[in-house]
DNA sequence: TTGAAATTCAAACAACTGTTTGATACAAAT
DNA sequence: ATTTGTATCAAACAGTTGTTTGAATTTCAA
């Protein structure tokens, strides 16, 4: 049974999951050996089993984990805006640093990208819980700018064109950087990208808002 | 050494290639497993090694084969249609029916996919022999919408909208079906995304050459 | 037909990887 | 101090997977 004294048994659960999710972000699931994460966490190969039952369990602990450490702040692009073009910016700008910087908060939202790319079995716990409301968020801001004549469908199609771009850049970064070598991860570039993909969403969005209203 | 003849040797490698793409292209280079490949090849499993030299000389005569299937119709996009519109619907619609259908002809397509987002060692043959030519066509169908004064970098940027898009339906299939349960994949209905995608991004399109001529 | 080269095959091999084991160390409680 | 439960560790285990081996078979030219 588990004992909660900060100890020496809390350290160790602590730090496999500290690199547990380093690794299971950087190289997915089936890609990331245990070794390696025993090995960052400075403790024995038993352990993983020890104090979670096995790989799965690991897993499922550091979803959980980052979980609570993002569940503040998950969805903070709606309230603060006001218009829904404003919110849209701000969604996408949130979401691409989240997917490209290095920040312990975001790492929830990558575990969440690399569950939509490549399932694991946790694929519905992660989709149900942390996927599908940020997609009803964004559904409900996309449903802003269209009006509301616009069908469920289009609503849905708008909001993955918008992260599918987003993924994009995350998941493809060897190509972008090979079909555009003065393209840069850095914070600034990601800022100037977010606008990029919110200028061109936008346009598209007002585009078949338009068409929708002829 | 190789013999050409059309005895069981040939047919050896030649169902060894057929299965090995399908396998490929299902699972990825590293999770697809030679003794699969070779199962549904009727062969043994060193047959693997003997005509092609391991696992990776299979995958490079895998891209071989079907680059040469390809080749004659990779980029028809450009030439028949007349305006860069049309150009950029007839292109999304091509590109999108080789990343969801199940054509021989499309499968250099999805080797290309794949390589994009999850690299081997052939990644720069790949990308250097197929994915930047594809990408210049696009480059010079934005271009062609965008207008002479736009800048290299807001073109290119465009061609990755559009590129991300189509791959998030191929990559993100089980999210998709989930965050959209009436989405399906049949013909009729990629033709519809393929609209949809052109529409969102000729939006886009049209408003950053506006903006820019502003 | 015969013999050499090419091909196929079952088996073994070797490396990798998640899991289990049994011994040891440590902590807290009686 | 002894006991009991917890934690750590090195080692072994078991399954998977790419590769190699050596014998058997087939092919084909002389």
């Amino acid at each position: 049974m588990r004992n909660l004294q900060p100890d020496q048994t809390m350290d160790t659960r602590f730090r496999l999951i500290e690199s547990a999710s380093e690794i299971f972000i950087e190289r997915g699931f089936k890609e990331a050996k245990i070794r390696d994460i025993v090995e960052q966490a400075k403790t024995n190969l038993a352990a993983v089993n020890y104090h979670f039952g096995g790989k799965e369990g690991l897993y499922a602990a550091v979803i959980q984990h980052n979980a609570a450490l993002a569940i503040q702040d998950m969805s903070p692009a709606v309230s603060e805006a006001r218009a829904p073009e404003e919110q849209m910016r701000l969604y996408i700008r949130t979401f691409l640093k989240r997917l490209l910087d290095d920040n312990i908060q975001s790492r929830m939202s990558k575990l969440i990208a690399r569950e939509v790319v490549e399932p694991t079995a946790a694929f519905n716990l992660v989709v149900e819980q942390f996927a599908v409301p940020l997609h009803k968020t964004l559904n409900g801001i996309m449903r802003g700018i269209l009006g509301p004549n616009a069908g469920e469908e289009s609503v849905r199609r708008c909001s993955m064109s918008i992260i599918g771009q987003c993924l994009y850049y995350q998941r493809a970064r060897r190509a972008v950087q090979r079909l555009d070598p003065d393209f840069s991860y850095s914070p600034a570039n990601i800022e100037r990208l977010a606008d990029h993909i919110s200028d061109f969403s936008l346009g598209g969005l007002r585009a078949l808002a338009q068409r929708r209203a002829s």
